[in-house]
DNA sequence: CACCATAATACCAGAGTAATACCAACATAA
DNA sequence: TTATGTTGGTATTACTCTGGTATTATGGTG
């Protein structure tokens, strides 16, 4: 399967003064970001390329080295090149904390939300203790469901300083883009995640057997300066979510 | 992604009694922090720089270089200037997430390994598509428990190829560390991370009940140049095991 | 005078790119 | 099954472009 509109000598921007094998590898990531490229999609020929495109193919083998990497695209010898993915799995990278609702839009997918409570209460010492803040301090308690196209992903809850968000209806579908439409602006965060099976409760809200296996996430997020800004609990369904971790030596 | 009209001499603004070099670092920081100028963007090389603004190549140099020191852009030699950030995700230490030793000793607890299985073999298909091998070429297949305490804690296969470690036997307690003396440095792996159900086979091993949540790491490990040096597959206990992952805001 | 800014020029080291050749693996046709 | 064509994979040589460094020279300012 060859899209040949993707691979014309305009579509590689020439004005952009990156080197041309950074540009194949933009063009190529940002058309299966798009949905353009589908999992398991043949590009086109190492060869057919460099001459769709005017390049030389050791340009173009550099590109999708870079790809390959990044882990985009499978190579084949004698075969070809593939979008990589098969069955088709959610993957969020751990490197960078994106926002569930950009990560879904980024991959063409619909992001959705089910608010099954919102609330402004004082925060008990649980609470108190995991945002740093006095104990009955006013905090917004949100619990919610995570959609994709409409199917269940995630249950997850989320507290925060009422300082920073004063009422729980204020959330849009972004709870990142709340704060900083707000002026809050996460910076970094720790997350531990671990497995654990779903009980009863948690499986009827993401439609699986009791007792699966689901990936449980605890996030503290901070703004710059070090103030917590959210504490949240995520259980992402084992079957359809992947987390990845970039690991290099040194900084 | 980057627009020529950001770089013309009238955008030098000749009415500043500043100096050019600070006048070009102005306008670049300017557009960065409008957005006109993304992260990872590729600025014109020095040479065209200097003739698009009517300048000498040392004064841009100069600009360049403050512009280093405020952390705005990054200066790759041979290749160009590139803005900081983007493409340039936080990357997380190789040895610091994944020393399994390090780890427990950082929790007080007594790291152990119990082999189950070391073998030189001929590499499958599977195989040889994980490590972009031949298939028939030699591989060493290592299968571990990884204890805590004396109590199993994860079970670990690897998979590396016997050009790298020619005999399983000469693995010592750090795999990494095997690997490093041999002088093949691991430099970057990517880990995917899910949940799932054990088996019988697994569960037993760990000695948890069949059907636990445990976490299912796929971890692939490269040198430098790209070359794969190991493709692993950790299963821990999610009763007993945590991640840990520190994240940072992409741009 | 000392220091800074700027220009022009020269050269070096590293990365990017091109052209070419050959090999290994796979796909397809006969 | 064999033969052929196409694919990725590797290597070599050569060239260009990039940032990096250095030198000499001139002008402006305190």
């Amino acid at each position: 399967m060859t899209l040949p509109g993707i691979f014309s000598p305009d579509k590689l921007n020439r004005d952009d003064p990156a080197p041309a094998y950074r540009r194949l590898q933009t063009l190529v990531s940002e058309a299966i970001a798009s949905g353009e490229l589908k999992p398991g999609a043949a590009l086109p020929s190492e060869r057919e390329l460099a001459v769709q495109l005017g390049i030389s193919r050791v340009t173009v083998r550099k590109a999708i080295v870079g790809l390959v990497e990044d882990g985009l695209i499978v190579q084949r010898h004698g075969s070809g090149n593939y979008v990589a993915g098969g069955p088709e799995r959610l993957v969020q990278s751990l490197s960078q904390l994106y926002s569930f609702t950009e990560d879904m839009k980024s991959r063409g997918r619909e992001a959705g939300t089910r608010w099954l409570s919102r609330e402004r209460a004082q925060a008990n010492a649980d609470e108190a203790g995991l945002l740093g803040i006095a104990e009955g301090e006013m905090v917004i308690r949100l619990r919610r469901l995570r959609l994709a196209d409409g199917e269940p992903i995630a249950v997850e809850w989320s507290l925060t300083p009422a300082s920073v968000l004063a009422d729980p209806q204020d959330v849009g579908a972004s709870l990142y883009e709340t704060f900083r439409a707000r002026g809050y602006k996460p910076a970094r965060a720790v997350q531990h995640f671990t497995a654990i099976n779903v009980d009863a409760e948690t499986a009827k809200l993401l439609q699986i057997p009791v007792g699966s296996a689901a990936l449980d996430i605890h996030r503290i997020t901070r703004l710059e300066d070090g103030r917590i800004v959210e504490s949240s609990r995520s259980i992402f369904r084992g079957d359809a979510y992947d987390f990845v971790a970039e690991l290099g030596i040194g900084a």
